[in-house]
DNA sequence: ATGGTTGTTGTAACTGGTTACATGTGTCAA
DNA sequence: TTGACACATGTAACCAGTTACAACAACCAT
């Protein structure tokens, strides 16, 4: 049958149809233009050469890739994971691929990966955060990407963004924590280096306004993070009466070391998260959080990227709210 | 400047540079063979037209996109997510993009992906497991695709393998509990359906002859399902002395269970997993599990399969070994 | 029989790169 | 001064598709 040779060409099937290639073009491309017979005959050909059509030689004249980016800082959390998978879920019916780049939040590497998705011919990018090297926003500027930014809402910012407000969500925690009567409270966060949502968080809380003394606590972004610096909180000087955690896996660290050194929860002191992971309901005791609605926002961020590409329609900023997931970590402060 | 309408092509840099589009072309690929005059001039023409080559051009050229997929069940479980970002990570340094499409392990979509993969010209694949459907063989057989079956080791396979013997892993899993004493042994696993992983573990448990009475609990592979299902085999009829999950997620929602009901572990029941996820060292008591390296898995994957589709060497199966992490969790069996 | 319309098909010029081959220039030795 | 050779550059064919336009046939109404 096939010489097992090489992929055959538009060409090839023409000539074993015994048409010309424009037709087996059309067959392709626009059937109805085609008579029933001519149709049959072309399609005989293509199944017999196994003719696969090019999508480079496409892409060359349609100038579309139909391959979007998504730029993430890891794939190694929880949060991520399930935000790429939204996407890819909702990016398949429109026939867009996904290429996923890591950047380990650091604007160089994601510049850099962002001018590689462009060169093979990225027609859409997913940011996370709005903190991005100049080089990534000439780039964008330059070859007029479709780009949205993920995780934060900003309706002010040079791109649309489709998130929450970072800074509403660790105030909502925190007044959670406050109207409880907590005065003292200690903050677990992960690196603030580059990545903006911790910092707009940081900055939520400390200019709330609420009545409590905050303590900040940095430390890796990892549950071993979360559960070594819970521990050093308790052990040194007086502690906090609740520990609000700007992320659910430093929750996740906090609830084993809590448990571990056998503290009463919430009795003796309280424990909240950001995130609303898919475990945090099972920690004992179930975690008080804040929900991050990451699926909706993978959703929404690839239909919205998928209409800007697709249509050319700008989209609108979209602001996701959080919401507060009151479990059984938190409770009424100690009295002093 | 420039006037924003569309992205400069090659001829349009000729002209500017007063050069051919064989010069420029070179300065591009063979800089070397160019004046360094000449070659300056191109590159300002360049600078100033702000040209990006075009990778469909190049693709349709060398017949090469430098992009290779992944067809992995779900991204939403913690052990895929490592996993691909050990691919990305390591394919990122050989210039290849990794398009990420996920399966759901239904055979049938996983041959649709795959055929997409190939229409936008995957170079070469990674899959999960080693069930597929037909189509998929067939597709790959046709297009003489690079293509690596991971997360399961089998020489005889008709692709090369890179994973781990599943067999071998629940079988040490199971003899760690046989070795402490038990004889009742519950186990918990995900959905079989087309699972083959999960199948290679409870067909070792079967006929791993080892002195043990087990019984099989399906469920859904969450944390949600491990809790629940292990509160039913608690609750039902005589207790197993220990609980084997086939994955950590499940004994993580199993030990969560455990504690809420506040069962003595590893006294009155030994609970025991395998994956080891980062968590797992976390829960109380830590976890006993087997690690599955998979991050270990996805880097000799990414560099196999990049060095198929470069050089087109064609890699050696390859077995990653397993191994027992005993913590807290498991403890000899009590006497009757 | 003629002209107009519609529908189907083919020819060839595109898309944006790469590259074999031809041409032109400069250097050096005979 | 001439020929040999290396080196730089240009011309044009090529990759695998799409598509504007032309050609042609079939059908119908005059």
């Amino acid at each position: 049958m096939a010489d097992g040779k090489k992929r055959a060409n538009l060409r090839d099937v023409a000539a074993v149809a015994g048409v010309s290639v424009a037709t087996v073009s059309r067959v392709l491309n626009t059937p109805t233009a085609v008579t029933e017979k001519t149709r049959e005959r072309v399609q005989a050909a293509i199944d017999e050469l196994r003719f696969v059509p090019s999508a480079a030689a496409r892409a060359i004249n349609s100038g579309r890739t139909r391959i979007v980016g998504a730029l993430i800082p890891t794939l190694d959390n929880a949060i991520f994971a399930r935000f790429l998978d939204a996407i890819e879920s909702q990016l398949a019916p429109h026939q867009l691929s996904l290429i996923v780049a890591t950047t380990n939040d650091d604007p160089e590497r994601e510049a850099q990966k962002a001018q590689h998705l462009v060169d093979i011919g990225a027609e859409g990018l997913i940011l996370s955060g709005i903190t991005h090297s100049d080089a990534l926003y000439r780039l964008i500027e330059r070859v007029q990407m479709p780009a949205i930014a993920t995780s934060y809402f900003d309706a002010g910012y040079r791109l649309p963004t489709i998130g929450y407000d970072n800074r509403a969500a660790a105030i909502m925690a925190l007044r959670h924590l406050v109207d409880l009567g907590h005065r003292d409270i200690a903050v677990l966060h992960g690196p603030q280096g580059n990545n903006d949502r911790t910092r707009a968080r940081i900055a939520g809380l400390k200019d709330a306004g609420l009545p409590a003394r905050l303590s900040f606590h940095e430390t890796e972004l990892s549950i071993g993070g979360g559960s070594a610096t819970a521990h050093d909180i308790l052990t040194a000087g007086p502690a906090p009466s609740a520990i609000l955690c700007l992320s659910d896996v430093l929750a996740s660290g906090a609830s084993f070391e809590l448990r571990r050194a056998g503290h009463d929860v919430p009795g003796r002191i309280s424990l909240m998260g950001i995130d609303d992971l898919p475990g945090s309901s099972f920690l004992e005791p179930p975690l008080t959080t804040v929900r991050l609605p990451v699926r909706d926002m993978g959703d929404a961020a690839a239909r919205a990227l998928a209409e800007w590409v697709e249509q050319g329609r700008i989209p609108q900023s979209q602001e996701l709210r959080p919401a507060l997931v009151v479990r059984q970590s938190t409770g009424p402060a100690r009295d002093r």
